[in-house]
DNA sequence: GAAGTAATTGATCTAGCGATCAATAGGAAA
DNA sequence: TTTCCTATTGATCGCTAGATCAATTACTTC
């Protein structure tokens, strides 16, 4: 009567194992939120005994940190994308409005809150929150200063309006996500707002909505 | 030797020791954010048995919320006499953006933040958020309705602004949380964009930084 | 002064967390 | 086939959380 039903062993090559339970992890914080990564969540999720998470990942700090760092990395490239897909420096700024206030990043605005919240009683976190959020700054500071470039926008801070620019958006989703309000109604008024920062003519920089 | 040594009892009227318990919650949130609310650290603090606390408070998740709303209140009470010093509607809401970003608020931005990331695992504390987000936007949309009456700003939907003035500072406030930044040096620009938000003659909103 | 009410205590229960580790077994190398 | 390395397992440790409750005791009432 020894039937000590044992999960069934696939030996895998730690690099492919690692990155499985990353995955694994990525999709929970993308559904869930970051403070869902628990080390068992992770386990069953990639099919998978705790202890072998644990083995890959030795600490879920650095593991949290990661998993934000990547999914903020994905929606960083995305974006630059969508925005790059676009040549004049006003429309592009209306491009960068209208994808990050479509309502279709509510799942990374919750991890983008929760980082904030996590990033206080976790070192590692608070590092990935920092760079990630100035790869968002240097992205929308290289909008402005094209824009400066073409006479569109007219600022001496284009660095500082980029801050400011990131800081206000952010907010905005943060609202929509605490009120289940939508956030597309705000694009437009967002972009007179903008205008105002960057120096463009009020009407200048369109937003889809 | 029964030397059992037991905490010394002293009863006090129920309403009372509940406001203790209420207190000594408040200060730990102030200081340490919403998530240092635990059981046993309220009762220490409020010098008691874990028991007690439990007795007044049946369940945590009511008393975080709870602790939040007290805290807010305070707040928009404190804004609102700060602002309802000053009579034109453009110098009040100057005076708005100044008190909101003059950095000595970053305490109330932890819970503030905490609040978003919480609220999603607590419905007590979901529904004391929103309850206190509408607090805030009633109060902003007031001043931009009297800027409106006496022609200082010009805009149909004060309400709708009003949301976006606080989703742009609460957005600002959690950056500069984030990045150990100074929220002072974005005040000026944010009267810019409010300016442009609400419908005022650039520079007709003034912040004291 | 006695009796009763209820405020208060602290131990205890269950549950979940991250971390650790001896034991096991898959698969490559000889 | 046999040997060896290490990927993998699952039990376990120590800790903290919220909640529960019988026992205790301070205070009110009669």
């Amino acid at each position: 009567m020894s039937s000590t039903s044992s999960r069934p062993r696939t030996r895998k090559p730690p690099a492919e194992r690692a990155a499985e339970i990353i995955a694994a992890a990525t999709a929970i914080a993308r559904e869930q939120g970051l403070s869902a990564l628990t080390l068992r969540a992770v386990a069953e999720r990639a099919g998978v005994a705790s202890g072998l998470v644990a083995h890959y990942q030795p600490t879920m700090d650095d593991l949290v940190a990661r998993v934000y760092a990547d999914l903020v990395d994905e929606e960083v490239r995305d974006v630059e994308q969508v925005v790059g897909a676009v040549a004049d420096p006003a429309a592009r700024l209306g491009a960068l409005i209208d994808t990050l206030m479509d309502g279709e990043r509510e799942e990374l605005t919750v991890v983008w809150v929760e980082g904030w919240a996590m990033a206080r009683r976790n070192d590692a976190l608070a590092r990935a929150v920092a760079a990630q959020m100035e790869r968002w700054q240097t992205l929308v500071e290289s909008i402005i200063e094209d824009g400066c470039r073409t006479g569109a926008f007219s600022t001496t801070e284009p660095g500082e309006v980029a801050w400011e620019l990131i800081g206000m958006i952010d907010g905005l989703n943060a609202q929509s996500l605490a009120r289940g309000a939508d956030t597309t109604r705000f694009a437009a008024r967002t972009a007179r707002a903008a205008e105002a920062l960057v120096g463009a003519a009020p009407g200048s920089v369109p937003v889809s909505s």
